[in-house]
DNA sequence: ATTGACTGGTGCGATATCGTACTAAATAGT
DNA sequence: ACTATTTAGTACGATATCGCACCAGTCAAT
């Protein structure tokens, strides 16, 4: 069979890396969540942390795209956030009917105290990977996530 | 303040690390259950492929652990796996509270059409990373899998 | 042998996640 | 301007996930 894959090996090894990156999300799930209150989730931590990385002001549609969940899943999430005062849902001047997500303080103070409350946890294991490894690692991944977007089509 | 945190920015490598790690997490989940049957769902995908990783005859609580789920949630899993036939739980002989997850001849012929189907979907990106890349990121992964697992306790 | 602590698994209820179907607003084509 | 198509968000129902409480079996100490 002269003509068939010429890497077949490189799916088992993608197969790995899914499974890596399965496990590892499952534990940095379950750490962070033992962190934050009561019935607070990660993906509720995550939008405010997108929020202040890229500003604030998004839209529901947009956070769901960053995070590749349906947005089904976003509008439960922020309205769970909402709920708890963390952010604020605004008209979209733009688009009546689009919205616009705001941290508000409560928010913001909230996310201060979280990652304060997380950085002994991440300390525990922060020399596993020196800042040559994290930065390559990341660079990799990164690279990964847009490939693997983009062919989302 | 003389003896802070000696590298506090690493911490912020760490969860850009976690954050593209659930974006990962989340586009294979998706395009891996697009190609799966109906309901069928990645954790029992995973599950399956554990098992001929590893062996068959694994307990439930293993597997719960190996994959760093709550055994309810296995319970949940390996219950759908047993419906569809894929797996079947046998009595564990060196322990009467214990059972173990034996793999049906139907669970390993789901698993090889499964994988065949994924393939073109890998393919589509599988040029993304080249070999050392992927062995890199792999073998970097699981050293902080496996340093997050010690530290859990 | 008997008691007490621990462990493997499950039932149950609360919440998260997601697909489908819908409404209202925006946009494109004529 | 008018209709058809697309887009942003949500309501709803189905299932997944998980914490808590429980039971049966095991182990340890006396």
């Amino acid at each position: 069979m002269p003509e068939t894959n010429a890497a077949p090996e490189l799916n088992g090894l993608y197969f790995q890396l899914f499974n890596e990156i399965g496990i590892i999300n499952q534990l940095s799930r379950a750490a962070f969540e033992a962190r934050l209150p009561d019935g607070m989730v990660l993906p509720q931590f995550a939008v405010i942390n997108h929020l202040i990385r890229v500003q604030d002001g998004r839209t529901p549609l947009q956070l769901a795209r960053a995070f590749q969940v349906p947005k089904t899943s976003m509008t439960h999430t922020l309205a769970g956030l909402e709920k708890r005062g963390f952010v604020e849902m605004r008209a979209n001047p733009d688009d009546a009917r689009s919205k616009q997500v705001w941290l508000t303080e409560a928010g913001r103070t909230f996310r201060q105290t979280a990652i304060a409350s997380l950085a002994p946890d991440v300390a525990a294991f922060s020399d596993t990977l020196d800042r040559e490894e994290l930065t390559e690692v990341i660079a990799l991944l990164a690279r990964l996530r847009k490939r693997m977007d983009a062919v989302r089509d």
